[in-house]
DNA sequence: CCTTAAATAGTAATGATTACTATTACCGTT
DNA sequence: AACGGTAATAGTAATCATTACTATTTAAGG
């Protein structure tokens, strides 16, 4: 893999973001910095970065790709209210999850959990 | 709401169904009853059937939109062999969400858990 | 400073879903 | 049974996120 600007400042983008940035959301941000940054490369290196464990690709039902800085296991929560995506740092929901594994005897291997509701902020 | 036959057919479709259908399985199901009904109609009514509470609209992260008889809160298990869906009814994940939103002083009001993994036909 | 392949910009294609519009058909009223 | 209003439909176009394609640019090793 070889340097590039783009993904420097993409990459730069997403370590800065706290609020799970979509693809088009980083490629705006991209463009104060190079005025003419396809959104294609912002996709491809996107996908490269969360392949590669740099960063995390994540999707919560009914709504587009997010990307996210933080790497380790988590749940996102959505507010109705303000549209804030809020991390949900939760290790007793994967311990949760393998009771349900043994339970349904079936081998989960991997969740995805979005939740949805109105945050601290906005009650 | 009037009576329609495109409705009843696709009605009887979903009700008739144990395979979790996307729109699209519908419309081709419903097109050797009524050979050119229009996939908009099909969307249409199976949009219309979900929010009367008739059927269930759902999704899984990372799929697209696929429609249920149960419409009962469960979850589904997608098994990456044999591309199943799978029903988890399960009444305890509920009251662990349940539990996270107090944790978390969010009100957590609906909740959307996809797992995957493998299934047991297929170990 | 050359060369070569990786990366890019710009554009086109894809696929699921929704929107639009002229036509059809359900159904209450004569 | 015919009529008229209007909901529902068929067929098509539009939308939007994402991926694919391609000619051009650029990183970086010799």
């Amino acid at each position: 893999m070889r340097n590039s600007k783009q993904r420097d400042v993409i990459l730069k983008i997403v370590l800065d973001s706290s609020d799970h940035p979509t693809a088009d959301m980083v490629y705006n941000r991209a463009r104060k910095e190079i005025d003419n940054i396809s959104l294609g490369t912002v996709y491809r290196n996107l996908n490269l970065l969360s392949e590669q464990g740099i960063i995390k690709k994540f999707k919560i039902v009914g709504d587009i790709e997010r990307f996210d800085k933080t790497v380790i296991t988590h749940s996102h929560f959505v507010c109705k209210e303000c549209g804030k995506v809020i991390d949900i740092m939760e290790d007793s929901l994967s311990d949760f999850i393998k009771e349900l594994s043994n339970k349904t005897n079936a081998n989960i291997e991997r969740y995805e959990v979005s939740l949805f509701g109105t945050c601290s902020h906005c009650q």
